[in-house]
DNA sequence: CATCGATGTGGCAGCGCTGCCAATCCGGAT
DNA sequence: ATCCGGATTGGCAGCGCTGCCACATCGATG
């Protein structure tokens, strides 16, 4: 491959040469090329200050010509604010992260801002590792997930004077801007919706919920529900991985031989509902018939299962595009919460 | 909100203000502080260079004492390579490209580079011009999906001088360092699969292949191993939307509309085929008595499925990763084929 | 006792761009 | 012809850091 030899690329042969080891194109030598000076450039280039229609021609006539890409690092460096968003995740395997991202990227394109990613494998140590790095490229603003972080973090966050959202959380102190909904609420919506309908050997399957402080909460709110109905969990079962559908169809099937008589089954997320929805299928357990099951976050694939998924939609993309919008514009610190949504489906 | 009012964090609310409006700390406040150059400052910061252990804790000391957060916006300038590199996907939506993205940043994060990524939605001109807005940030490489690229993105990748991989596909000519498996070997396979197993009347229920080339090849692929074993494809139905479980589902529904005798139905991914299974449960269609399914991609999800899913595993996160660390490495331009695995399953 | 290499260290010129300010130009008003 | 104010333009000092070079310092060596 390295010798090439597809004739498709002949052309480019040549530009490929002209682009490896010349020196890089400065916008000195597009001011040079166009007979301006620098800051005529720099300000056709962004459209910025005023500047004659001839000169405009001229200046991206020699742009065009040597094919002059700016230097936003220079830039950056040069100007005051940057133009970057940093955005932190826990984890990229969950698709309600890359829903989050896709909201915020897509806002974030929008106001012409570039957002950078890291993941954090849910771990507290590592988001404080990652924030301080993002920091370094001093970024306009920080997205980051949830309300909880080790106090090294919120010192970093706190000191750094960039403004932060929080998001997809709103049950608990936020640092500056926290855009999201209550996991609380939201358990606490499914234990009722549940308790309401009759079932009352109700049983939770969950993932590491040390790390998934959100799925914590959302545990939290739903036991408490169901004791204020006067009813307690039957049993549960807790894998240590993370969510995941096969977590959640062996998460069931463990429980089920605990607490063979279990009537509905809440899952610490859609995942791990339809890896026990695929659990009663395979064993035929019908549903709700014996068997009611309950998710959360609202997938499209819970939708689409031959019955719908009873769970509950969350807002992520809008959590995402809202915080970016927010970061960007730069208004006072607040609350939005977003709400959620209990979608009744059909297994419960 | 804005009030705050929570006590805990009371104590962080000094720190904030000392962080908002004040000049940011830099490198010469920090060789102030500690007594000594700049550049010894810097020295010890990177760990580079020459200096005694006083000298270190000293900087450490003053580091900590001022909170000082290095601007790697600066540095980067300031020295000739960036450590970023540049990740160009078509979309958030698809988990096979968090996957990539997984594994690249991994392997990223080993080798001490942070990534920027940019999404595409698949659309060549906006693929152009987040190319360039990538390269604007002089990252150290690219990575980018696919083979087909439009002249425009071609000439400046080539022209900027960077190092590009191209991921998840070796069926054709690559500018650079190229990582993946043939799409089109894997559609072959697919079709002999289920030749082999005997059926007969086989539909295609895909996406828009005119956006997703890779889909468009094992298509391609598919359809010629059909026609090699003596068979021809007894119908297809193409969705204008993206690949989703709701595609396959709709999809698969409209085909056995016009051609009810089908005996086994190939899906563009393993979504697409998750949809069709569905839509067989719900109907009460036997698989793979009354109709065969496979996949490709070879997601979790497939392999819980109550008869798991027949398919193809793709590599991907391998892919992200062996490409990351190539980009990192800097060795000549090479082609990767890390192959497939296809997967019987119990579907066809 | 001069000389030497190894080790620490500081000074300072850029990296490529933006922002400020001063200079110039132009058309119309005086 | 002269003057004025706005539009247009160029010069240049940084932004905060790194890389290079020069300058100690010091024990070991001839």
């Amino acid at each position: 491959m390295d010798e090439g030899g597809n004739e498709a690329f002949a052309a480019d042969e040549e530009t490929l040469r002209e682009g490896i080891g010349r020196r890089p194109i400065t916008l000195a030598d597009v001011a040079r090329e166009a007979r301006v000076g620098e800051s005529t450039v720099s300000r056709v280039l962004r459209s910025h200050g005023s500047f004659s229609e001839k000169t405009r021609a001229r200046v991206e006539a020699a742009v065009a010509r040597l094919g002059y890409v700016p230097n936003r690092i220079a830039g950056t460096l040069a100007s005051t604010g940057s133009r970057l968003i940093g955005i932190v995740i826990p984890s990229l395997t969950n698709i309600v992260f890359p829903d989050l991202l896709r909201g915020a990227t897509a806002a974030l394109e929008q106001e012409g801002f570039q957002s950078v990613i890291a993941v954090t494998d849910y771990d507290q140590d590592k988001e404080e590792a990652v924030v301080g790095s993002l920091l370094s490229w001093r970024p306009a603003g920080l997205i980051v997930t949830g309300l909880e972080h080790n106090s090294g973090t919120r010192r970093r966050l706190l000191a750094s004077g960039v403004r932060v959202a929080e998001l997809l959380d709103v049950d608990g102190p936020g640092l500056d801007i926290v855009v999201g909904y209550s996991n609380r609420a939201a358990g606490e919506a499914s234990a009722r919706h549940l308790a309401g309908r009759g079932y009352r050997r109700i049983g939770y399957i969950g993932h590491d919920l040390t790390k998934d402080k959100r799925a914590a909460k959302r545990y939290a709110g739903f036991r408490d529900a169901l004791g204020a109905a006067g009813l307690a969990l039957a049993g549960e079962e807790r894998v240590a991985s993370p969510s995941s559908v096969e977590a959640g169809r062996h998460g069931l099937e463990t429980l089920l031989a605990r607490v063979p008589d279990l009537d509905a089954a809440y899952f610490s997320n859609d995942d791990m509902a339809l890896g026990g929805y695929f659990h009663c299928l395979a064993h035929g357990l019908s549903v709700p018939g014996r068997l009611a099951l309950f998710g959360y976050n609202g997938l499209d694939v819970g939708r689409l299962m031959p019955q719908p998924l009873a769970t509950i939609r969350t807002p992520r993309v809008e959590a995402g595009a809202t915080a970016a919008r927010l970061l960007c514009t730069g208004g006072p610190a607040t609350v939005v919460d977003l709400g959620f949504e209990l979608i009744e489906g059909a297994t419960a």
